[in-house]
DNA sequence: ACTTGGTAGACTGTCTACCAAGTGCCATTA
DNA sequence: TAATGGCACTTGGTAGACAGTCTACCAAGT
């Protein structure tokens, strides 16, 4: 169910069979549970996470904590030292940056296929998200528009079918979602014009022209975030790192 | 160190400070030798695992056991079925299409971003490999073959400079070559001649090149997938699977 | 002032034992 | 033959224990 699920459940297509209620195992729960802490704030970066405690303060063993642990190490989210315990991961300067990298690639890739297999639902689906969106947008509800912004690029990431592509792209998205917030009010309109090209694309089976409109869509947050960074940096430290010659966009 | 990792001791790279020995948890290691032994299979696929017979077959408790096989499980290695026990995976048909679908996208990025930062040392080691990895296939060793290839490509992606890309690519190329070590022999010689256009345009910081051929590179090797199945297919049953329209259900 | 050595506390890594609940299988039964 | 009931097995989770290791701090020696 993380990294690359291979759907164990597949029996859930078939119509009429519903499982009733499975209920969550425990490390799952607490996996939800320290994600949502650390992307809310609650547990900062860099904090000493400590098992017993983790287990208090949410009423259960050490057990589950450590496999939720585990998992936000093998994620990212934390880093377990041997011995010592698990801070949260304080992200580097680059990784941003990285990460955008790899979603670029992920995102305009799931476009193209989406634009592949696009039925006459789907991109009704998507329009009415494009539609929301910019409601949202226009009326000045960020959350809203950054909720709906988030469902849209999942939406047709699952569009792609493909199963690895969903699993990667819904881990980096959430990685970046968790230090990047500030950027979506910035970028705002003009993303959700580009939202509404990209659904044209797809909605035309136009596997290139998506493919291209994603990784562009994609560069422009990476962009809006440099200069976010550079504009307003006097929060962070951030010593001389080029802050103007961020010539490498070249092609992509 | 699994799936987006951080590398947390980046004090490695200071010259002069050599970590002595640091003795991996028992945990590791048990994912190590049981994703060996799926690999190998010693596990055949389907198999059911039970974290006790593991546990003792290994010589140590279920703990450390428990914690592999869930990372194992969140790879996508096993299938965790709650209260019965771990599977090992069995592919569905369309897993390697979709696997290999990830890994265009993945490695073709990588491409281009290799592309973008060569450096003359490194362009000369791939020159290097290419060599090496030729001369093998020439004199028959597939397995010096497959194994160079493998060096190759990941050398590629680490020369992205990007984590996730290398971790992402990483863990898809583990997967492709489990299931898919027959198709090595086929493609060889073509593939060889690929690799050397690829490091061509590598050393040329020609970036879209690059990731155009590692892109094609890629695609060869799925269609020659699919060749080999359709062709030597008598040991699945696979019925009726639409072998030429490569349509897909539109959902699925 | 700086190094060395030692001590103490904290936390993880691992093991053992145990219990409850869920799952799959099989034999019995209708 | 098909449904039913029961049984053995396995995981999920808890509790407690113990060794090894990491950090910090303090004291003594140079």
């Amino acid at each position: 169910m993380t990294t690359i699920s291979a759907g164990p459940d597949s029996s859930a297509d078939t119509p009429g069979v519903r499982h009733v209620k499975r209920p969550t195992p425990l490390r799952e729960s607490v996996y939800e549970a320290l994600t949502e802490m650390i992307i809310d704030g609650t547990l900062e970066r860099g904090r000493h996470l400590v098992e017993v405690e983790l287990a208090g303060m949410l009423g259960v063993s050490r057990q589950p904590v450590r496999e939720a642990l585990q998992r936000l190490n093998n994620e990212g989210w934390v880093d377990l030292r041997p011995g010592f315990g698990a801070m949260v991961h304080v992200p580097a300067e680059d990784e941003v940056d990285q990460l955008l990298a790899a979603r670029a690639a992920l995102e305009s890739e799931s476009a193209r296929l989406a634009a592949r297999h696009a039925t006459k639902e789907a991109v009704a689906q998507l329009r009415e998200l494009c539609k929301v969106g910019t409601a949202f947008q226009e009326s000045g509800d960020i959350d809203g528009a950054v909720r709906t912004n988030g469902e849209l690029h999942s939406m047709i990431t699952e569009m792609s079918g493909n199963r690895f592509l969903v699993d990667f792209a819904g881990q980096v998205d959430r990685r970046v979602r968790w230090y990047y917030t500030p950027v979506a009010p910035v970028r705002g309109a003009a993303s959700w014009r580009e939202h509404a090209r990209l659904v044209k694309a797809i909605s035309e089976a136009d596997e290139d022209k998506a493919a291209q409109i994603m990784r562009e869509h994609t560069e422009h947050t990476r962009t809006a975030y440099h200069e976010l960074q550079s504009g307003q940096a006097p929060a962070a430290p951030a010593p001389e790192k080029k802050p103007a010659t961020r010539r490498r966009r070249s092609t992509d």
